[in-house]
DNA sequence: TTATTTAATACCGACCGTCGGTATGTATAT
DNA sequence: ATATACATACCGACGGTCGGTATTAAATAA
């Protein structure tokens, strides 16, 4: 195959490919041959040539994925018109809304059966999403009044352990019956701790994400 | 190697070295020869005789560990003089026993970096300890009135996730300053939630886990 | 009971295909 | 001219298999 003008392209087609497998098949069950058959002619000279490893291509889709993410978080956080409460309403809704648009749930099966991209995503939780952006909003709200606590850091870590691992559908499957028990159980902990995190758009989002899923698994079967 | 009249004495050392290993320098770093060169002159043959595959040692590693633990929650649950409170009790303070006795802190650095060990215990959580052990409990509370909540369910699924993540220091690593703040918390929350878990002895365990991962990351470097 | 045969088990170690990764070569864009 | 974007042949290490051998246990015969 002809050399690419546009090398960038040829990184995000390895990047799509890889992701794709990834997310389906798994990590470990994804070889370096397998993406090149999805490269369409490109050769293991072309990917070696781009990345270092086969790590770095999975970091790298990853990151690339929850850049998106990031984006949104960096601009809630420094948006001066919220208080510290109402930005963290805005950080659920729109991690809710990023799950709910995004491929991920069309073609996962279980993220338990991808370790690599559980232990990626809970690392990422510890050591970015709390400290740059779910922390400083909650001192903000001890700051401005509307957010109480005396465990700002823990209620931090808890927050975000329990939407991203507990409500994410990948990690703990729900039925649409149970969807409400979750959000009424999450709903009350969040309200006993002097939070009010849910408002009515929430719950309907979740169970977009469970019919969503629970589709893709008959498409499947 | 001349055979080996009980086999079982076999198997066990294989699991003793593999556990270690994989403890230490994680799964997907250690080789089968790794297993081979600490088993004293037993061969691949040996290994594949008694196991089918690589992973299916980590499985048997993993429930051997985790069996003791299990004997003490069936014990536990089936105690006719204790109510569901004082058995939800036990089970933590059991599990915080057993976390702090384990070699387990004394030789991995850390759980995130060892993807499936992570992705056993996650699933073992949510498809074992839950359902087996924790909501049973908490039904029979609300049964005897030790325990009111509207979810069942949710607790149990959320008070794992917290005791055997949350408050894993091979998971979340906290330093001797914010034990406190983390029992603090965890007390806080469980109490809004109608339970009151903590006892004194808790705080102590933690501590002491504690101290012991920082002497051994000492030793390390 | 004891001796002999038979069958099952415990283990050895050479070998295999596949894997991630490398080295070197070549064509194209700047 | 030179740096870049690939192609391709190749490498060592890996997990796993397989035929073979030694040892034990079970079955049978004496």
């Amino acid at each position: 195959m002809a050399r690419n003008k546009y090398p960038e392209e040829t990184i995000n087609l390895i990047l799509d490919i890889s992701l794709k497998l990834f997310l389906s098949k798994g990590y470990d069950n994804t070889s370096i041959q397998d993406i090149i058959d999805g490269l369409g002619g490109l050769s293991k000279g072309a990917i070696y040539h781009h990345f270092k490893s086969k790590e770095s291509i999975l970091l790298a889709a990853y990151k690339r994925m929850s850049d998106i993410v990031e984006e949104q978080m960096v601009k809630i956080r420094d948006n001066q018109s919220l208080n510290g409460l109402e930005k963290l309403r805005e950080m659920f809704m729109s991690s809710l809304k990023n799950l709910k648009q995004r491929d991920l749930i069309a073609v996962t099966p279980n993220l338990l059966e991808n370790p690599k991209f559980l232990a990626i995503q809970m690392n990422m939780m510890i050591e970015e999403i709390v400290p740059r952006y779910i922390e400083p909003v909650i001192r903000q709200g001890l700051t401005d009044g509307s957010i109480h606590t005396d465990y700002p850091r823990e209620l931090a870590d808890v927050l975000i352990l329990m939407s991203n691992i507990w409500l994410n559908p990948l990690i703990y499957p729900f039925t649409e019956e149970n969807v409400a028990d979750k959000i009424g159980f999450f709903n009350e902990l969040t309200k006993s701790l002097g939070l009010s995190l849910l408002d009515k758009g929430m719950e309907q989002h979740l169970i977009d994400i469970q019919r969503k899923r629970k589709k893709q698994a008959k498409e499947i079967s």
